[in-house]
DNA sequence: TAACAATATTGGTCTAACCAATTTAAATGA
DNA sequence: TCATTTAAATTGGTTAGACCAATATTGTTA
């Protein structure tokens, strides 16, 4: 049987999170002088090499600055930055990737809604049409909503009739699969948001059938913008650190502009 | 008196810089397993602390991957392998997919035009300007100014700091090369042309700089469509027959409404 | 007091072990 | 013969202790 991969930290992460701690509770300044690393040694009872690859981590990320023969010292500079550096060093910038997958996402199936519009023929509309049924059978099943979901935005990117926005789009879709079923579970846990999301799909495969091309994608392009907005809820809702938090939000500001698209 | 402040850089440093010269000069390929620690102590006549603080460095810049027990691995980043799908999707339409293409490229490349407008540094409007002196310089030389064309669209795509659009853009211009070449040598081929098509580069290019996005975009927007009308035009040339005439009108209504981006 | 020299402190590097996780190869049994 | 189990080898993780080089401190001297 599969044992649950919990990977041990290791000793310099240990530190590192340790000393991260003393500066955020105000313990260390910026300007302040560490202890050498022999006494942090004896006072964390590890060896000088964990302490010393602790502290490569923290230079790295522009925390201290090594004087050879005098010190390590906390970096002169803004300690909302610095919490900021520590915030991010270890854990890896790849949240990053689901924002620019979104913002890709926005721009390629607001175009295929607009072309699908145009082009659909019945079958393709038929198409679009079963994955909206069986999304309305799915208030139970999260498994069968995720799937309705993402067959829903294949099917429009199939009803373009341009065969490399329908493999984009499958990609993409399947690559956050994970994202989409946190989001759709975060935000499905509060009654009527079912309901509500459905009737939005609904509209979208509506202007589609009736041929309105700007309406499609209008509505498409406030859906996966509402998306965003319940990914940054549901990721808010698991982060209690307020650095975290502050950190999100220079993500939001960094990507909020890509919204207007009159 | 003071002398030069000249910081002797330390062992791990160089280590480092070594191995992400093998990677970049192609040595490393992600997934590739990297020599024991002990051998790169030998082979690079250091200790094997200065290896393992160099490693600390490349790891937690996510570089590599340390599996205890098993080795280290060049790390293969997510976004990474995500383009790499994403350009299968692309590669798997064949030759007579350009006007699918071009349509994909529309969508992609006016958006970037955007999002650069809004979010392009100092160095990435360097790097765009310089891809238009090249241009200006290659009247005479076909495949100079095939480099500056191409090298033109990916610096913005590169402006607009999100990766998939970047590697997309990439990826889409390299698969049209062939296309892109024949429509520059048809159009070319009147004089003049040439001028007019590097000021409706440089007009991108100011809109870009002065930060006005929805220009950009508009200018991105009839670039491309004059880049398929002009394909449309060489193609023609090419060929005789009637029957081919036809089809390729039915090409052109079929694909003709995408044009509509207010 | 100012300049110099000796000393102590501190980071940088090295060697040589041993531990723990993992893989690989050999041995074993059905 | 094939699958399973076991033992050995490989590899990263950690420790201890030593020495070097740069810097700061202290003490001495002119």
């Amino acid at each position: 049987m599969d044992s649950i991969p919990v990977k041990s930290p290791k000793v310099y992460e240990i530190i590192f999170n340790q000393i991260k701690e003393s500066f955020i509770s105000g313990e260390l300044k910026p300007g302040d002088k560490l202890p050498p690393e022999r006494e942090l040694s004896n006072r964390f009872k590890v060896s000088r090499t964990s302490i010393r690859e602790a502290l490569r981590v923290l230079e790295i990320n522009g925390v201290i600055e090594v004087r050879p023969g005098d010190g390590t010292f906390i970096r002169q500079s803004e300690v909302q930055s610095l919490i900021e550096q520590l915030t991010n060093s270890i854990i890896k910038a790849e949240d990053n990737m689901v924002y620019e997958m979104l913002e890709v996402r926005r721009v390629i199936e607001t175009e295929c809604a607009f072309l699908a519009a145009q082009r659909a023929n019945s079958l393709d509309l038929q198409n679009i049409l079963k994955a909206l049924e069986e999304m309305g059978r799915s208030e139970h099943d999260e498994e069968l909503g995720l799937r309705a979901d993402l067959l829903f935005h294949n099917s429009i990117a199939q009803a373009t009739n341009n065969s490399i926005f329908a493999g984009l789009v499958h990609t993409l879709s399947d690559q956050m699969k994970n994202t989409i079923r946190a989001t759709r579970r975060h935000r499905f846990k509060e009654s009527g948001h079912f309901q509500e999301t459905l009737q939005e799909h609904k509209e979208i495969y509506y202007s589609i059938a009736l041929k309105d091309a700007e309406k499609a994608k209008r509505l498409m392009n406030a859906h996966i913008i509402r998306i965003r907005e319940q990914m940054a809820a549901a990721t808010l809702e698991c982060i209690g650190d307020d650095a975290k938090i502050a950190s999100y939000q220079n993500e939001k500001d960094h990507h909020r502009n890509a919204e207007g698209d009159k």
